[in-house]
DNA sequence: AACCTTATACTCAATACCAGTATATGGTCC
DNA sequence: GGACCATATACTGGTATTGAGTATAAGGTT
């Protein structure tokens, strides 16, 4: 090997019918779905909630976006507002079955409704993979009981120098250690360094996949969070990081609430992607401030206290607000 | 991003040849390997400037990004010092030979060498491609001479009213028309407008891209910029786009400069990505403040005037400055 | 009436950011 | 040597953004 592959133009005029060849092969579509529930941030699972949703790439589609948009849609029911490309990965035996697959993965935004029941789908919230992403009632005391001194542990041990940042400095980046401020955009950062330090169950796995038994989770390391089948749970990870992220910059938000809502409604939503509290009165300055919504003129009386003002996205500025360098309001307390 | 799956979870087990079945594909890797040279950002093309490299993903290889590493070495002689993803596409008859190909896409960042002569490998400044995204020297004169009077006849075509946002609308924000600002990150959107408006070589092609021959280039669009083979442009845009919003919260740019530089060096190769003037003070007072370089104590008596300091990158910050907010201090004269 | 929740209006300080001026330093050209 | 050039360094002012807090009004519940 090792020529240019001449893409394209050398065989543009003759069609020929895919002929399978040695280097031929099959390709995955893998979604993280993301719903947010009262208050409560949720990604649809299959295989009592084990796996992620995940079906072959089929030939007849015209792209792949609109592949995976149908076949969302014929899983659970309904069409995901706003999808886009995560990740591709093909990496050798990834499936376990010594077979060759591409996984392209996805991020899609809908609104939670019952799954179609066929498919024994079901709604989960993030934080049940995730124990020690939700900052949101204070650093979650695991962290400081579990993930920390066995990381300490972990990054005690002896090493060969190399040009990777030591493992004291990862720990403390990621956690948010030393003085250093908690950054909840890490989400894969932290899935990949619990899992180098062994406190991940699928980790402990090693290197024969098959040998997990499906539903039934060995209780080797308490606290560190549900595993999933596979790599589905590092899928997940970054996802929910692309999301962290992505909400500071695209009103995507939206995608995940309903046609009219409260601030406070709004705020609770991004509160739960982020894992941490905003504060509030910056929260309204900055919405208010970049024009993404206008009031209905109704309130509704829902929370027992005053009537809240009801709202609606501006649909209008999606386009406008390409970028918009938000940071979000977080408030330490 | 960049370490995604460099983890290997399962790698170990029986290698199975792979069997031929009616969904299986073939997979592609593209890259877009860029360098900056004299306050240049070009890019490696092949086939007389007309293509990006690109080769079969090959089975032997442990990962995609392996794969892709492995296989820039042995096309230019150059290790790409970071690599990164970009995007996956599978749309039927992309290739134009109504077979199916998947292309997944990477970012690479070396510094320019004389590649190796075998394979008619060569370096071009992207401005080449894109004349329109390069505003160091003011906006081009293109913009307003050759793009804005053909984009305002297709915007005032009529258009049946949908849910998209309006033609004009569309103009405005990402040519930075009616009080709004230049925003350099939307190379992509650029491009996909121009291509929508029938200004771009390739849309002219329209769905047989077997008709454009090679070297010779139909001069349909003067002034539009060098058309590329298939949708390598379009790649290539998603590329640009990448760096340019990157190298604001990461510190990329050091991959493509050499081991000592001065701080000036340093502003000219980002304003070469950005394709804006920065202003000076405030450059260095950033770079400074974030204590990404150090002066290796040496100066250089180079561009004829008072030697400018050395200074080498701090590597060991490269992990710290996971996301640093950094906003470009870019210069409105 | 006491209390809860939300809405609205300000304030205040600390930065961050944009831009400009002024001066020192080493070299080149005449 | 002196004018000139390009760079480096230092300092200043204005504005925008950000983080956090206080105070008050309004509708509903117990």
């Amino acid at each position: 090997m090792g020529t240019f592959h001449e893409t394209g133009i050398a065989e543009a005029s003759t069609p020929v019918a895919p002929v399978a060849s040695k280097n031929m092969i099959a390709a995955d579509l893998i979604a993280v779905l993301a719903a947010v529930t009262s208050s409560d941030p949720r990604v649809l699972t299959i295989q009592d909630r084990s796996a992620l949703p995940s079906g072959p790439f089929e030939l007849a589609h015209r792209s792949l976006q609109a592949g995976l948009r149908a076949w969302v849609e014929r899983q659970t029911g309904l069409p995901p507002g706003y999808v886009e490309q995560l990740y591709t990965f093909a990496d050798r035996d990834r499936g376990g079955a010594g077979q060759y697959v591409i996984s392209i993965s996805y991020l899609g935004l809908t609104r939670e409704q019952p799954a179609s029941g066929e498919h024994e789908a079901s709604w989960r919230s993030w934080y049940y993979y995730f124990p020690w992403e939700d900052h949101r009632a204070g650093t979650p005391s695991m962290i400081e009981t579990v993930l920390l001194p066995k990381l300490e542990a972990w990054a005690s041990a002896p090493q060969h120098p190399g040009l990777r940042p030591d493992r004291r400095q990862r720990v403390a980046i990621t956690f948010g250690r030393g003085g250093r401020a908690w950054n909840e955009e890490l989400v894969l950062q932290r899935y990949e360094l619990l899992y180098e330090a062994g406190l991940i169950q699928e980790a402990v796995r090693g290197s024969s996949p098959g040998t997990m038994r499906q539903g039934v989770v060995p209780g080797a390391l308490p606290g560190t969070g549900q595993p999933m089948i596979l790599d589905h749970r590092r899928i997940l990870a970054t996802g929910i990081a692309r999301l962290r992220a992505k909400i500071k910059y695209r009103p995507v938000v939206f995608e995940l609430m309903p046609e009219t809502f409260t601030l406070l409604q709004l705020q609770r939503c991004v509160e739960a992607l982020a894992g941490r509290l905003m504060h509030k009165q910056n929260f309204r300055r900055l919405i208010e401030q970049q024009e993404l919504v206008e009031e209905t003129g109704e309130t509704t009386p829902d929370t027992g206290g005053r009537p809240a003002k009801l709202f609606r996205f501006r649909r209008e500025v999606f386009a406008q607000r390409a970028i918009a360098g938000t940071k979000l309001p977080i408030s330490r307390a």
